[in-house]
DNA sequence: CGAAGGATTGATCACGATCAATCGCGGTGG
DNA sequence: CCACCGCGATTGATCGTGATCAATCCTTCG
C-alpha cells in the first residue's frame, strides 16, 4: 500500500466534522473503533450527539483530573495521554491514533491528561448524552467493556516493558508496536512517521531523551533502521523482533 | 482433570467458604467486591453458580494464556498476577486481596497467570454461566466495567511508578498502597502482614531482591519502620507519604 | 541437627542518568 | 537574501543508582 507522504497518516473524513451533514455511517475509522459495535439506528443516535473538534499540535484536550465532560474518538493525528508527578516527572501512558477512543472509563474526572502531539481531529460527545446512550444500549456498554479490557491488557504489557525491559528492548517494542498499529490503519510496513518528540518517547518508555537518542543512533549504526525526516525507516524489523523474543 | 491437583480443594457451596449452605448474602467481602452491585434476587442467581475453591500457598490458579474457564472472587489470602518473558524475567502485575475479582476482562484466555501467595480461598464461577448472568443483568456488566476502569487506573498509577519512581519511592508507594487496602478490609493501620516474598515485591516494583532488601534496611535505619515476623510495622508513615509527594 | 529457602550484607560493575556542548533545521525579521 | 534565533536532536564526558556476583545469616522444618 503506497503512501505519498509518510509523515502524515491521512485518514479520510470521519464522523461529522467540518462536513455538514456527514454521518458516522461514513466514518472511516469506525471499523477500528468502539462505534463498530453499533447498528444503523444506534449510529443515528450517536451521530446526533457528535461534534467535530480540531486541535492544533500541542493543544490540550483536557488536563489530568478535570471533570470529564466529553468522550472522544480520534479521527486524525496523534494524542498523548500522560500523568505527571508533583515535581514534574512525566509518564506518557500511551499515544492514541485514529480510531482510538478516549473516555472509556466513564469516571467523573479524567484519570490522565491528554494533549495533541500533531494536529488532531476528533469526534466529540457530551458525556451526559453519551451516558444515556450507553444506558439504553447494553451492547454499546459491552463494547466499551471489551475496549477497556483490551486497554488494560496493553497497560499490563507496558508494565512488563517498564519494569523488566532494557533500553534497547523498550525502543524495539515501541517501534514494532507502533508499526503494527499504523499498518492496521493502512500505513506502510517499513516507514513509520513519528509525530512525537524524543522526549515524548523517553517519557513513554521510562528513559531519558539522551538514552532514546543514543539507542536510535545505535540502531542506525547496526543497520536496523534509517532516520528519515519526521520518522524512521525500518531496515531489519526481524532483528527488532529478536530483541523482544530474548 | 480427573485427578485434581492436591493443592486445590473444591467444595460445593455458595460464596462464603467454610460455612456449608451459606449464601452470597452472607459473604464477608461482598461489600468490597463486584457483587456489591447485585440485589437479593441477583445474588441468588450468583450463589447458585458459585463453588468454593481453596489453594495452598504457591498453588497455581491458572497459567498465563490458559483458556479462561472461570472467574474468581478472592475471599481469603493473597494472590499474585504476573507475566513472564521468554527468558524468565517476571513482572508481577498486582497482588489480589479478599474482595478482589479475577476475570473482569471476559476474554477467551487469561492475559496473565495467577498464583496463591499464601493459602487462598476463593469463590469460583464457571465462565459460561457467569457470562449468561452478565448478559441478563446490564447492571452487573456496568459494575464489571467500573471495576475494570478502576483497575486500569491502578495500572496507570503503576506505570508511573515503574517508569519514573526511584527505588525508595517505589517501596514507599507499595507499602502505603497495601496499607490502605488492608485498612479497608479491617486491618491495622501500622502493622502490615506481608504475605509475599522480597522477590515478589521486587518483581512487582521493577527492582531486584537485593535492592528491595537494602531499601527495607534503610527504612529501618531511618526509623521509618520495623521489620517484624511476616510483615512490617510502620513507625513513620508520614515520612513515607512525603517521599511520594516529592 | 542438618538441610533448604528466604533474607541480608558486602564488593564491584554497568546501564542508563546527568551535565554540558554542539549540531541542524525551520522560521523570522532586518 | 541571509543572519540570527529557538527548539529539538545528537554526541561526549562523567556520575550514580540499582544490578550483579557472592558470601553469610536466619528461620523453619524434617
Amino acid at each position: 500500500m503506497e503512501r505519498p507522504d509518510p509523515t502524515i497518516v491521512t485518514v479520510p473524513r470521519a464522523c461529522p466534522h467540518d462536513r455538514p451533514g456527514s454521518l458516522c455511517a461514513d466514518c472511516k475509522v469506525r471499523s477500528v473503533s468502539v462505534c463498530a459495535a453499533l447498528d444503523e439506528s444506534e449510529l443515528a443516535g450517536l451521530a446526533a450527539l457528535a461534534t467535530g473538534a480540531d486541535y492544533s499540535a500541542k493543544a490540550e484536550l483536557f488536563p489530568q483530573g478535570a471533570a470529564a465532560r466529553h468522550v472522544f474518538n480520534v479521527t486524525e493525528g496523534t494524542v498523548r495521554t500522560y500523568r505527571v508527578l508533583p515535581d514534574g516527572r512525566r509518564q506518557i501512558l500511551g499515544f492514541l491514533l485514529p480510531g482510538d477512543f478516549i473516555g472509556l472509563a466513564l469516571t467523573p474526572t479524567y484519570a490522565f491528561g491528554a494533549e495533541a502531539v500533531s494536529a488532531v481531529k476528533a469526534c466529540r460527545f457530551e458525556r451526559p448524552a453519551f451516558e444515556a446512550l450507553v444506558a439504553a444500549k447494553p451492547h454499546l456498554l459491552r463494547r466499551l467493556h471489551e475496549a477497556a479490557s483490551h486497554e488494560l491488557s496493553l497497560a499490563q504489557d507496558h508494565m512488563v516493558l517498564l519494569g523488566r525491559r532494557t533500553a534497547e528492548e523498550k525502543l524495539a517494542a515501541f517501534l514494532l508496536g507502533l508499526r503494527d498499529r499504523l499498518v492496521r490503519l493502512g500505513g506502510s510496513r517499513v516507514t513509520l512517521p513519528l509525530a512525537m518528540t524524543r522526549q515524548d518517547i523517553a517519557d513513554h518508555l521510562g528513559l531519558t531523551i539522551e538514552t532514546v537518542s543514543r539507542t536510535f543512533t545505535k540502531f542506525v549504526r547496526d543497520r536496523v533502521l534509517l532516520i528519515v525526516p519526521d520518522g524512521v525507516r525500518l531496515l531489519d524489523a526481524a532483528r527488532l523482533e529478536t530483541m523482544l523474543a530474548a
